[in-house]
DNA sequence: TGCAATTGGTTGAGCGTTTGACAACTGCCG
DNA sequence: CGGCAGTTGTCAAACGCTCAACCAATTGCA
């Protein structure tokens, strides 16, 4: 109890700060492909990376973990792409539990579409305020951050109470 | 249209580290706060707000900007935080439409409870990981960030305020 | 005084996400 | 072959959020 190291004003300033920045940050992204796509970012993430794949296809699972998604998650976002023909379902040849997602041309074309607006709005809202020292720090930051999210799973601080380690695939 | 300047490498990678160091971060935040005191993040921050207020409470709508929240979505947070016992609501004596949102004491003791635990997250998750100079240059990027998200509601638009349309043409 | 416009806040319906349970299938071991 | 465990993906209910209407008090104006 005694031990608990409080936050400075200075990270507690830092802190704000960044939940504040990220906050208003992400909601413009989101507004702005709503507007323009009419779908959210987690979705718009789903045809980038379906784009990206060879044959334009991915299993649900990788789709899903490249998305930072819950398979349940990517599971309706698919459907509903789906309904809008940007997305198609196919049978896994190999394995016929599996299921591909892949992109259509449709979806490839709305991609196409969307996406000058939306570097536009990343540019606005995050590269260009910015110095290019700034952008090296803040990747630099954030590989950190993410590489101490990553390695935290497993170890738990003080009471870890759901031990389910061996997340890695 | 044609003039879209897409992202260099650098800037994608930027982009994409950005956008997974804080998902991360947020879930664990999130998960720990859930897991500790039963509430999301934004909820916590209502407790936090109303505990440093004079009196531990505040207006409804001063509430709501300090917690980057809408209206409603405070007033549907209020409520459920109502039922917990950990704010109470109050006329406003100099304005009969206002209402207050005050801490309980009950509230004042749980967020008690469940800061260690938070503060230690934050740490873990986000300061410890981080070079002191790290921790410097996030705060400034994070302001830079919301000044510019800030400055970018007003323009474009000269009656709407919330139609932020103004993409290519 | 009387009436419209604005401000402060609530309410309810609809939507998206999360969570936990479940079905389908593969692989392994006896 | 038969059963047990692990993986892949879907489904349904619960929860939080957004949107648009709504009520009530206050202000502005004639």
């Amino acid at each position: 109890m005694a031990g608990t190291r409080w936050l400075t004003a200075d990270e507690q300033r830092a802190w704000r700060a960044y939940l504040e920045a990220t906050h208003a940050l992400l909601a413009a992204i989101d507004g702005q492909l709503q507007q323009s796509m009419g779908v959210p970012h987690a979705y718009y993430e789903i045809l980038v990376r379906l784009s990206e794949a060879p044959d334009r296809s991915l299993r649900m699972s990788q789709l899903a973990e490249a998305c930072m998604s819950s398979k349940s998650r990517l599971s309706h976002a698919v459907a509903r792409l789906e309904e809008r023909g940007w997305v198609e379902r196919l049978n896994c040849p190999s394995d016929r539990r599996g299921q591909f997602a892949r992109l259509t041309p449709a979806g490839f074309a709305a991609l196409e579409a969307g996406a000058h607006g939306h570097v536009e709005q990343v540019r606005n809202a995050l590269f260009d305020p910015l110095s290019p020292e700034q952008v090296d720090q803040l990747a630099a930051i954030s590989r950190t951050i993410a590489a101490a999210a990553d390695g935290a799973m497993g170890e738990g601080g003080l009471d870890s109470c759901c031990s389910n380690d061996a997340e890695e695939a």
